[in-house]
Parts: C-alpha cells; sequence; structure tokens
DNA sequence: GCTTTAAGGTATGCCGACAAACCATTGGCT
DNA sequence: AGCCAATGGTTTGTCGGCATACCTTAAAGC
C-alpha cells in the first residue's frame, strides 16, 4: 500500500481507543470531576453503579478509582453510606504539571473547538421556543453563578454553559462540549481567576441569557463569541 | 445513591465503549467507506497496515473484514497487488433498511450538530490566512464536484466539505465531523438525488469557497449555514 | 518458468477484562 | 444490643482479543 492512501484515511483511522478500556473509564471519572458534576466532597456513585453506568466490570472499575485515589482526587469510605468521595486539591498545580498540560493537548485546537461549539449552542438555543421547564433550568443555572462564592464560581460557570450545550437539542453537540469544556477547566487551572474578569464574565453571562430566551440567535451568537474570545485571549496569554 | 445524582452523571458517563474493540473498529471503516475516502472498486490499506493504525491486532481485523465481506461491501484478493477492494452496492437501500437508518439515527440531533460543526469551521477557514498550499487544496476539492458525474458527486461533494473542515484549523472538529458526515451520507442515500438541488449546491459551494478565499467569515457562515439549511429542509421532508 | 514479494489465511499460547459470588465494615433502625 | 442494608474489598474461573509465527496464493520481474 502507498503511503499517500495511508494519509487520506488516518484523519479516520484513529487508534480504536487509546490503549486498553480501562483508560476510557479513567478519562471519564476525570471529566466528571473536572466539570464539576460531582463537587469536592459529595459523593460519586457507588462502584456497582458506576460498573454498569460505563459497563465495565467493577473490578476494572475499581482498578480506576485505585489510580484516583493514588492521585488524591478521590477517597473511599466503606460501611452503609460510605462510597467514593471526591477530594479536589486546593494547591495549584505545579510548573512540571502545568507544563504536562500545555505539552499534552493542542491549545489552539481546544480553543477554536470550544467556540464553536458554545457559538452554535447558543444559536440553536435562541433558534428554537424552550419549555417552561427549560426556560427556568437556565434561569437557575444564571442565578447559580451571580451568588457564587470565588472558590465555586468555575463550577457554577461550567454548569450553565453545559445546560446551554443540552438544550441546544443535540446531545451530539453536548456529549463533545463536555469533553472539550473538562480540558478547558484543566487549562484554566493553571492561570490565575481574576476578579476582574469574573465580573465582565458575568454580565456576558447575563446578556447571553437573555438574547437566548428572547429568541435572538443572531445577538446569542455575537455574545457567546465575545465571551468565548475573551477566554480564550486570557488563555493565549498566559499559556501561550 | 439516589437516582437524581445518577441522573446528573449520566449525560458525561457514556458506556466506555459499545459492546467489543472490535464494533467500533467496524464503524470506522464503514466510516471510511460511507465517506468515499476509499471509492467504490479501490482498495482499503493492507490488513497488517490497518491493524497498525487501528491498533488492533491483525485477527480482530479480519474478524470485521469478514462481517464487511459478508454484507457485499469489500471484497478480498490474495496474493501480490491483491487486497481488499471496497464494493459500494449500486441498489437503494430496501424500506427495512431505510426504516432501520431512521429510527436508528436521532435524525435532528444529526442535522444541527451537522450545521454548527460545518457552520464553524467555514467562519474558523475564512477567519485565518490560509497557506498557497492550503488554498491550492481548496480549490482542487471544489474543481472536482464541478465536473463531477452524477454518481460520483456525493462522494467529491464530502470531501470538499471535509478538506474545509481540515482546514478550520482545529482537528478535533474535523474529526467529529468526519463522524457526523458519516452518518449524513447514510441518510442521504435513503433519499432520490435531484439534479436541480445539485446544481444550486453547486451554486452554493462556489460561493462558500470565494468567501473563504477573500477571508469574509460573515459571508462564508451564512453561506454554509444556507447550504446546511438546504440539505436539513430535504432529508426532514423525505425522512419526517 | 522460476524466484521474489506482497498480500490474504491459519494456529498457538498468553493476558487482561469480565461475571459472579463472597467477605468485611459501617451506621441507622428496632 | 442486635439486626439489617448498603457500601467497599477480595477471590476465582472464563473468554475474547492479543502478539507471533507460519502457511498459501498470485502477480511482477528476471
Amino acid at each position: 500500500m502507498n503511503a499517500s492512501a495511508v494519509e487520506r484515511l488516518s484523519p479516520v483511522l484513529r487508534p480504536v481507543r487509546a490503549g486498553n478500556g480501562f483508560e476510557e473509564a479513567l478519562e471519564q471519572i476525570l471529566q466528571v470531576i473536572r466539570l464539576g458534576l460531582v463537587a469536592d466532597g459529595e459523593r460519586l456513585p457507588s462502584e456497582r453503579e458506576l460498573a454498569e453506568l460505563l459497563r465495565i466490570s467493577r473490578v476494572t472499575l475499581r482498578e480506576v478509582l485505585k489510580v484516583l485515589q493514588e492521585q488524591g482526587l478521590v477517597e473511599s469510605r466503606r460501611g452503609r453510606y460510605g462510597g467514593t468521595f471526591v477530594h479536589t486539591p486546593r494547591t495549584a498545580p505545579d510548573s512540571a504539571e502545568l507544563r504536562r498540560r500545555v505539552t499534552d493537548v493542542d491549545v489552539e485546537d481546544v480553543l477554536r473547538f470550544r467556540e464553536v461549539l458554545e457559538v452554535g449552542a447558543a444559536e440553536l438555543c435562541a433558534a428554537h421556543e424552550l419549555t417552561a421547564d427549560q426556560s427556568g433550568r437556565l434561569r437557575e443555572a444564571l442565578a447559580a453563578t451571580e451568588d457564587a462564592p470565588l472558590a465555586d464560581y468555575r463550577r457554577r460557570d461550567t454548569l450553565l454553559h453545559l445546560a446551554l450545550a443540552e438544550l441546544s437539542g443535540s446531545p451530539s453537540l453536548a456529549e463533545r462540549y463536555a469533553a472539550v469544556r473538562a480540558t478547558v477547566n484543566e487549562l484554566l487551572d493553571c492561570i490565575p481567576l481574576l476578579v476582574r474578569n469574573l465580573e465582565h464574565s458575568q454580565r456576558q453571562h447575563t446578556a447571553l441569557v437573555e438574547a437566548v430566551l428572547d429568541g435572538d440567535p443572531d445577538g446569542a451568537r455575537e455574545m457567546m463569541r465575545e465571551h468565548c474570545s475573551g477566554t480564550a485571549a486570557l488563555l493565549r496569554g498566559f499559556l501561550g
């Protein structure tokens, strides 16, 4: 087989899974933690439930949890009302870890893809009628970011954006957004949280949700684009 | 563990892989065929190369090829200059197959996600300078669609869009687009190819590439959106 | 027409993920 | 105090996918 044919296919033919099935499960649980779907101190589902959700055996799942435990990300307690508890580190990543993250991920790729997904989601949300339930959920998520303690801001911000992605009406989009956002959060953990940016961000959130609820796709799109560019510029500045 | 916590996580915690690793490989090779990356009568990479690309053993790969062979999608020939040849069926899918496809895929999800990715890709392409190589590649792909025989139009159209996605500068975006486009093609195979639509489509392609090469993101975006809406309306009309 | 070479086809032994069953620990409930 | 239920922890045997090595086929090239 000549080389060019292989080259033509390689964008599609990725390795079927990176390493063993175990690594994929690890990645997914890390994603849950990075997204803050389970907050610091909260409990993951029981091993039996997690294993079923991920469709892996409990034995393999426990291998994954063991790794997370060794890294201090979770802690297990036995007995009734026990479980696996998330324990996110309070300390910023050291410079070696920082360098690892920046070299491991293609920052430009992530930022671009994120913007495309978020902008698309915002536009989709504004373009179709939301049910009262959905509007309520969005408003709630926005309100939660407004009165967030500084330490929990990133988490609630993530949940707001995740809600928007889910309300886009495209489960595939929401799924990819969750994945890419987990990576973005890992990058954001490498740079300082500036209160000034945070206030700016909050104004954009409000305007964004307003545009979505008003059914103004163009407005929602441009607001979201601005919002994303802001984060992107920040990250490029600190990491580039 | 209460049910709501599980519910909160389930958007992220998908099964780690649908079935065995074998099925994932099957899906990827099907994707190559559906995208037309290997045209009718052309050869796939050798088993040894494919196995390495997918990072699966040759034994498992051969299981996959056996399935494809049984469905008449590929044909293997031994000896030097042999190989595994793609043999796409000329006959339209029967009504049972059609029903299966429409129930198996969430058509709204696919169409929305596709539009978000394509529109985003077009905008990104127009927003950054393309190298002479890249511009050339785009022009070539466009030219190929212009003088395409009817039977090969869909394939060249796919390659043009794929090129655009790759030139977006976000490999993640390109990868997701490839996946979603494979599904779109499967749906398109269920409906008739109308020459009138095709001509319209071709005019849009020209305008789109022009906007991209002119560095006009807004123009590219709107052109692409129109282009996607057209296909979407067609599919919704026939399948909805 | 023989050799070479690149491809598909086959056989063997190993290891990791799995399912299933069981043990150990904890805290609430009676 | 004792029981119960829900959780993490452990053991065992099975099986699918793996690497590896080898066999068979067919066309190019001398």
